[in-house]
DNA sequence: AATAGACTGATTATCGATAACGAGACACAG
DNA sequence: CTGTGTCTCGTTATCGATAATCAGTCTATT
């Protein structure tokens, strides 16, 4: 497993976020594979913070569903299951679809720029080939537009969708098999619809963007199987 | 605002548990009022338990959407907003229903049972009159139905539809409309059809039943008109 | 040899105190 | 009277140490 770097009061979040983001970061990767154990104590030697720290950066990664934690036994990071993103690649369809009327009813002046915004974060990350950047803007951008629908509370089932969504792609495919590009250009036509203030339209782009992100057909048959120990 | 019950060492879960559950209780009865402060000081004195414990209950409560915190400036009972939890009704329905083939594929001799001990707690509470806890075992009866169709990243999100919906029903009726035995008879066809091992009418009861949780009609404004999808 | 019981090592849970932070009040200058 | 900068207060965030608990192991008894 990876030698973490040391927090050192970085950004204008707390610790314990920049923990979370830094482990979110390493399990979404497959840095830190699914089993791996995570130990508070050991975690908090190598960020440097209290164990403390480490506890709620784990608690929020456990209600984000990327780990696993076992009161008084162990925590470890989650396995990435077929048939749960299957579900929840559904559930986010449903979601971001039904959410498309209500987005461009609300649809207010700051929502395309921010929009443009990621989508150009997107297309840098793809330059730089850092993909997770990549997929942070990805899910910024989803985010955002469907914070325009005014749902506050379905956000966090959104974002979950998201994230295991993500995680999947990038745990069972190859690398060299994923054009970041492609993927960041491939949310022009969401952009568009939403410029057009067409409603129809914004839901059709989303449900293509959606029901294309994994392909469940090939990378599963073949050499699927989890344990890429590194 | 409650004279808290101070934990005594209760259960064998640990003590932010209770809190937290002694907590989300108030809540969704609304014994908490929706915007009122929650300081962890305050809490920890009231529950005779460290800061920190108050702390990871809120943390727990907040990623539920039970209450809203804002970092470094307070903690408050979270809204009920209408327009979500008719989103979250709808994911619901979506969820339950399309697991109904799930279930039936892979349930076994204890679910029966489960069910059968869940119902009967729910209607031993509704003639104590006791409202909670018969929406307590209504949620573990969902959560066990749905534990069996395996997907275990996706049972946190059905929680989160399930307390909403309920704190919602609680908040916006009143008390005497409410039929307690009712509700909890309300479980028998699923029971029935979870026996039959009928997956088409499992699907149709759970989707009756969710349909006709709230009545949006009468409590509130005019167009409450929830998408009649399916 | 098999079983029941207690011990040990490892890990999480809790505590009380201190630090960091943001918002609003307040005084002052223009 | 208005705008600006500072200051204090309330609240959350972090820390380091201690307590509680569990799983697995090891032993003693039958």
């Amino acid at each position: 497993m990876g030698v973490a770097e040391a927090v050192t009061s970085g950004g204008s979040l707390g610790r314990s976020a920049q923990v979370a983001h830094a482990l979110r970061r390493d399990i979404v990767l497959g840095t830190r594979a699914p089993g791996e154990a995570l130990r508070e104590l050991e975690l908090a030697q190598q960020f440097n913070v209290a164990q403390g720290t480490i506890r709620e950066a784990l608690m929020g990664l456990a209600e984000e569903g990327l780990v696993r934690r076992r009161a008084r036994r162990d925590t470890h990071v989650a396995p990435s299951n077929t048939d749960d993103v299957g579900e929840l690649l559904r559930i986010r369809h449903d979601i971001e679809c039904h959410a498309a009327r209500r987005v461009i009813e609300r649809c207010d002046d700051t929502l395309l720029a921010d929009l443009g915004l990621q989508l150009q974060a997107m297309q840098f990350a793809a330059l730089q080939e850092d993909e997770y950047s990549l997929l942070e803007h990805d899910c910024r951008f989803h985010l955002r537009l469907f914070a325009a629908a005014a749902l506050p509370v379905v956000e966090p089932i959104l974002s979950r969708c998201l994230v295991h969504t993500q995680r999947y792609k990038i745990l069972n495919s190859a690398p060299q098999s994923r054009d970041l590009t492609a993927t960041a250009n491939r949310h022009l036509s969401i952009l568009d619809a939403v410029r057009d203030a067409d409603e129809g339209a914004l839901a059709t782009a989303l449900s293509h963007h959606i029901t294309t992100i994994v392909d469940f057909g090939p990378p599963l048959g073949p050499a699927a199987g989890r344990g890429t120990q590194a």
